[in-house]
RNA sequence: UGUCCGAUGGUGUAAUGGCAACACUGCAGAUUUUGAUUCUGCCUUUCCAGGUUCGAAUCCUGGUCGGACAACCA
């Protein structure tokens, strides 16, 4: 109806409240992952979202790191969150880390046993559990929740010491046993570890819990909106609670639906998993939905922002055809990569009337979408080599690339004839025989010939050994992790296919890592970080549409 | 036999009481020295039942279905 983009339901409160000036018309939102795992696809939606509402409406964003649990964490996610984030095109206005607040944290908590709002529990883990009751039954009170104020102060300072053994005791918020959301049934805010972390060293022994950390972390950087995932909504009453109580700045929680994509997994655990069983090569194996994996995959910042922008957002429950993001990626690389020819299963072809011994240098356009991207060199000569599924003995209907009789246009080449090819013992196809048209040279054809197909080829003398690595989707189904048994059972054999003979026009030579072709026809490629000792190494990003594939399929 | 959230084509997302639309996918065709790109056309949609209203995808009631919540994880 309207011309004007439609806002999504975070926009609309967004602007709404920067409007009305409800925060002194002040915005600033936050990304808050834990340094536990690589960031992923689903990540990204997050980051665009905060990062991007923050942009569109005059606001900034804080990169704040959710480091409260020691025995998960470590510098090393933290150093890829940072690059991946930075990778994205996003720049946050802070590093924060809950760390940070370790000592305003514990003082919070003595403010609540001070209210007697707080108190020490020496249960177990099991009988915790065993008296929280269930979603559907109510509670039971601890017997530790009437201790008196002094004794919780002094038994919170005494965890804080050092002088209980892990999970000896915890600090929990005394609210209410029977409260239909669990999160509300006294829920725990500090629990003994004694754990080395990552930025504190051995300062603390005690932790604070999610729950106790993070809503007070949005308090303290007077963070306006602070934007997750679903599963944290049932936490937000909690999360009010304490910054009520602690008479915190009111900091407000919004929620929205996070990113599924088929094919995948999406689950830091999961994909530690995949990781740490070698299913994979590492957090940037390129089959990964990782950040890093999508990077080395060479899939560009400006596709994976396209594609958090052409999801949308809600509060829905989604699953994304990875085909839109293979859409996104396609629809940047068509327009900003530079094309080159590469055969991945070489067939020798002879042009048996072309000179032997000659060589000329044919021109290729860099990029048919780009008419500033110029020309490269190419050479031709009597021997090439061509795709090996580009040639059949026999042609059925509606193929038009090589077969005996037909004529098909070599890429920026000349048109050709197959006469005849060659057989080994064991009747393997070792050579195709052609004859070349002089006055069909591309650009300046004057046989009057016309061929349906075109084929893409290297030539045989110049080509230049690559290897070439075609991946396909991780999984074999839609939904790994709603599949009987063990997801890992459902990864996809066939999710890496090497093509260790191919071969590549020389201009590739000059190629580095992370560099972005077309390779004519086939699909759209880069440089993986491999290649070493001067042999290049292609990693397939996503193939070209191809529907002469889907029409053989009929 | 709880609380909260959600339900619009195959997949996503709009329409904010007034003609159900956009993107992806799929199908058909045109163009093409990439069976790519581009262009054109087509298929396919408001969970159900009541109610309010001149008028309901939208508001109300009741159902149905789906999801989240019972870690000393985040």
């Amino acid at each position: 109806m309207s011309t004007e983009k439609s806002l999504n339901f975070l926009e609309e409160i967004v602007k709404e409240d920067v409007t009305s000036g409800k925060h002194g018309g002040r915005l600033l939102t936050r990304f808050p992952p834990e340094p536990n795992g690589y960031l992923h696809i689903g990540h990204s939606k997050s980051i665009c979202l905060n990062f991007g509402l923050a942009q569109q409406f005059g606001g900034q964003t804080n990169l704040r790191f959710d480091d409260t649990n020691p025995v998960t964490e470590d510098t090393e996610y933290v150093d890829s969150i940072m690059e991946d984030i930075a990778w994205l095109g996003f720049k946050w206005a802070n590093v924060f880390y809950a760390s940070d607040y370790f000592d305003q944290l514990y003082n919070f908590a003595v403010k609540l046993i001070e209210q007697g709002l707080a108190y020490v529990d020496d249960s177990s883990a099991e009988e915790i559990a065993a008296l929280k009751g269930t979603p559907t039954e109510p509670g039971k009170d601890s017997p530790f929740r009437s201790r008196s104020i002094e004794e919780n102060l002094s038994l919170f300072t005494r965890m804080r010491n050092g002088e209980f053994k892990d999970g000896e005791k915890v600090l929990r918020a005394k609210i209410d046993m029977a409260s239909p959301n669990m999160h509300l049934r006294d829920p725990l805010m500090y629990r003994i570890k004694h754990a080395h972390h990552h930025r504190t060293g051995d300062k603390w022994c005690i932790y604070p819990m999610y729950d106790f950390a993070h809503g007070q972390s949005d308090a303290i950087e007077n963070i306006t909106h602070s934007i997750c995932t679903l599963e944290f909504e049932v936490h937000r009453p909690l999360y009010e609670w304490f910054i009520k109580k602690l008479d915190l700045y009111p900091s407000r929680q919004y929620e929205f639906a996070r990113l599924n994509l088929n094919y995948t997994v999406m689950s830091k655990r999961k994909l530690l998993q995949l990781v740490n069983e070698k299913h994979v090569t590492g957090w940037d194996d390129p089959r990964m939905p990782t950040i890093s994996g999508l990077r080395r995959r060479g899939y560009t910042p400006e596709s994976i922002r396209a594609f958090a922008e052409k999801v949308g957002v809600s509060r829905r429950d989604n699953i994304i055809d990875v085909g839109l993001l293979e859409f996104c990626i396609r629809e940047d690389l068509n327009k900003n990569s530079l094309r080159a020819m590469v055969v991945m299963d070489p067939l020798k072809l002879i042009i048996t009337n072309y000179e032997e011994g000659k060589t000329e240098i044919l021109k290729g356009e860099n990029n048919p979408e780009d008419e500033q991207s110029g020309t490269r060199d190419i050479p031709f000569s009597r021997e090439l080599f061509i795709e090996h599924e580009d040639f059949k003995e026999v042609a059925e209907k509606k193929y038009f690339r090589l077969a005996p009789g037909l004529m098909v246009r070599l890429k920026s080449a000349y048109i050709i004839r197959c006469d005849s090819f060659v057989n080994d013992e064991s009747g393997n196809i070792i050579e195709v025989h052609c004859t070349y048209f002089p006055e069909s040279r591309s650009g300046s054809d004057t046989s009057g010939l016309q061929a349906k197909g075109v084929i893409h080829w290297v030539e045989a003398n110049t080509a230049i050994p690559v290897e070439v690595r075609l991946y396909d989707r991780l999984f074999g189904v839609e939904d790994p992790s709603s599949e009987e048994g063990d997801f890992k059972s459902y990864l996809n054999p066939h999710s890496l296919d090497m093509k260790s003979k191919a071969l590549g026009e020389p201009s590739l030579k000059k190629a580095a890592v992370g560099d972005k072709f077309q390779f004519l026809r086939k699909g759209y490629f880069c440089v993986d970080r491999d290649s070493v000792g001067g042999k290049l190494i292609f990693n397939r990003t996503v193939p070209l549409k191809d529907s002469w594939a889907k029409e053989q399929k009929k």
